[in-house]
DNA sequence: GTGCACCTTCCTATCATGTCAAGGTCAAGG
DNA sequence: CCTTGACCTTGACATGATAGGAAGGTGCAC
């Protein structure tokens, strides 16, 4: 199997499964006499398997960990639920980060007239720094 | 007043004043005879702007527009909450896609002993793809 | 006149991904 | 046999916002 249907079938772009190789996240593909890799049936368990990690927003070196640990038969799975519930973790403080900014923002935005007057709350705010707190 | 003395008075690193003025996002700054940036209370109003934009999550290129919005005295606010607005709404979205992959990872963590033993849900979900949907 | 803290420019790195370019390979059809 | 087009190869460069460091010049206090 060549490395674009690899990608195909996996859902890992080809630019990607070269990169993910490079870094040694994959073992290096065989190569055909022409120097083309090759991709059996387990280079694809894994590139799917980096894929859906992607998908639920792990990082590579995240993904490192998760992949020893799935071809890791003796593993524990409190090793795996740790990575995983600090990933979560990370994520939800990313949130509380973003629904701080909204609030903030969403409030400003309340008070902007939003027409052709030039008088804004929100550039104010950026201005003097003073709005968040002393409004309301 | 010099990089280092605005940096500390607007919070904005020495680094990245100068980088601001490379992309040109802030005007170049005026020059002591052996080459030392100097910089005057607009300056610092200027990256205070810039500062307190960033914490709120503006891209460079928004900031750009506001920076131009806030130095024209004939702006519409509406210009400024169209700006805002969209921000808040990618901002929404981005949480959006946090909590999808919160709720999955969670899901399937609630599932996982986190023992020694080595059965994981959630490794079965990245290896196969299947837990996600079928379970419950 | 020395030492230290600051400044200058330039280079490199992050993280995951995309884009582009120049060239090699393969299979099908004229 | 030769061309065409789709695929592959490596390599370099870009993104966005920020950090780090190296190598060398400057300013000021002692």
């Amino acid at each position: 199997m060549n490395i674009g249907e690899a990608a195909e079938a996996t859902g890992v772009t080809a630019k990607m499964i070269r990169h993910y190789e490079q870094i040694g996240l994959v073992r290096a593909a065989g190569r055909t006499g022409a120097g083309y890799r090759v991709y059996g049936p387990k280079d694809l368990s894994t590139l799917s398997f980096i894929r859906r990690a992607r998908d639920l927003g792990f990082s590579i070196a995240q993904i490192r960990d998760l992949l020893a640990l799935w071809q890791d038969r003796a593993r524990a799975s409190g090793d795996v639920k740790r990575i995983a519930s600090q990933h979560v973790a990370e994520m939800k403080e990313k949130m509380r980060l973003l629904q701080e900014m909204v609030h903030t923002l969403e409030h400003l935005s309340a008070h902007c007239h939003g027409d052709d007057r030039p008088d804004c709350p929100i550039l104010e705010q950026l201005a003097t720094g003073m709005a968040e707190e002393k409004c309301c």
